[in-house]
DNA sequence: CATTTTTCTAACCATATAATTAAACTATTT
DNA sequence: AAATAGTTTAATTATATGGTTAGAAAAATG
């Protein structure tokens, strides 16, 4: 009888892997202690083999969290409609919203794909397979239509995707470089909404 | 007598830092085993410890060199005279040629710098305390005098650097992203060379 | 309320890993 | 050449860690 009980489950799984997402995301696959993840969850480490039969697929389960939550917008940009300079500011203002939300996410995937590069076929493919193409084109016809400046579209996608991204990763150091405190820090991506776009729209529009 | 002799030692050690180094770079302190390194270095595990007596010393050693080799350009780039322009210029062209040549260097970085915060006091804190204050007021001299649009002298410097940085961190993906090998990678990277540069002096310069 | 199923715990196991040790080997010094 | 100092190895140790097991406790079932 597979069926959900009053006092267990529901909770303790969920205990589990929000316990894990936290020590996931601040150690990695490597640095993370299924002892840790217990201590944290506030139950035996059986438990942990009891719901997750091992430490491989607690990771994959906080793995692919993970990757949903900072990918599924990046294709929500790329179907949006409307000019060039509207799909801009939609993009970064969620996207920021999304690092602010999820500041451990980018550092943790990341680090864990340049760790373990064949993980981006067993999650990414899917995901990445038909993105850029429709955005690509979207960018050519702007140009070619000398609506904006002549740019490689490749480079346009990741000067937007770095300059939201890179804060989130080099939060430690530009905390330290500006002496800022959290919620200081916050403020700035904050801005960043607004700055962003602008930096990015001065750039490739035409004088 | 602590001298150097012909057939041991500076070979050894230096073919140590190599091993530590390659395995380090890619798998991080907590990935990394000391058995894989001496493997990689052709020699016994025990001389790991009679050089560099433990993981931790040995990782401080690898990190460390890595910390100077990005960081250095950065005090370079915040020293420079001439117009912004020009410095943006330098700076972008000799930081891709340095992300080319280290690309495994930002991610292991800033990877251990987010899974143990405590390591910028240790090998930053002297790099990072008086670098952004000349920098800040340059661009805001530049500002001020209309001869660049105002921006946040804080947003400007991470944009410069998230552009320069982010594909090294992002390499798998944005080689999956666009279909790259290897070369054609390099090859993207050398092209940012120009493309930042425009991109930014773009962004800020008066209409 | 007796039985079955599910959830949970404490103790244990096997292995991997960093670290140590004792002794052999090589070079340098006198 | 003998003595000393430095380098390397093989074997061993201590511990950390992922994983297992047997069985108790709790909940569901009929």
């Amino acid at each position: 009888m597979v069926r959900k009980m009053d006092k267990y489950d529901i909770n303790t799984e969920e205990r589990i892997l929000k316990a894990a997402k936290s020590v996931f995301h601040r150690k990695g696959m490597y640095g993370a202690r299924m002892q840790e993840i217990a201590d944290e969850a506030g139950i035996n480490k059986a438990m942990l083999h009891y719901y997750f039969r091992n430490k491989e697929n607690l990771f994959k389960a906080v793995f692919r969290d993970a990757v949903e939550k900072i990918f599924i917008n990046v294709s929500k940009f790329l179907e949006s409609e409307g000019t060039i300079d509207e799909s801009i500011k939609n993009f970064v203002e969620n996207y920021i919203d999304i690092m602010i939300e999820n500041i451990y996410l980018p550092p943790f995937i990341l680090n864990e794909i340049n760790q373990n590069p064949e993980k981006l076929s067993e999650f990414f493919k899917p995901l990445l397979e038909s993105l850029p193409v429709q955005l690509i084109k979207k960018i050519l016809k702007e140009t070619s239509e000398n609506k904006i400046k002549p740019i490689d579209p490749r480079d346009f996608i990741i000067n937007i995707i770095s300059l939201c991204i890179f804060p989130a990763i080099a939060k430690p150091i530009v905390k330290e470089l500006f002496n800022m405190d959290d919620e200081k820090f916050i403020e700035f991506l904050k801005n960043r909404k607004k700055s962003i776009p602008e930096f990015i729209i001065n750039s490739i529009k035409l004088t």
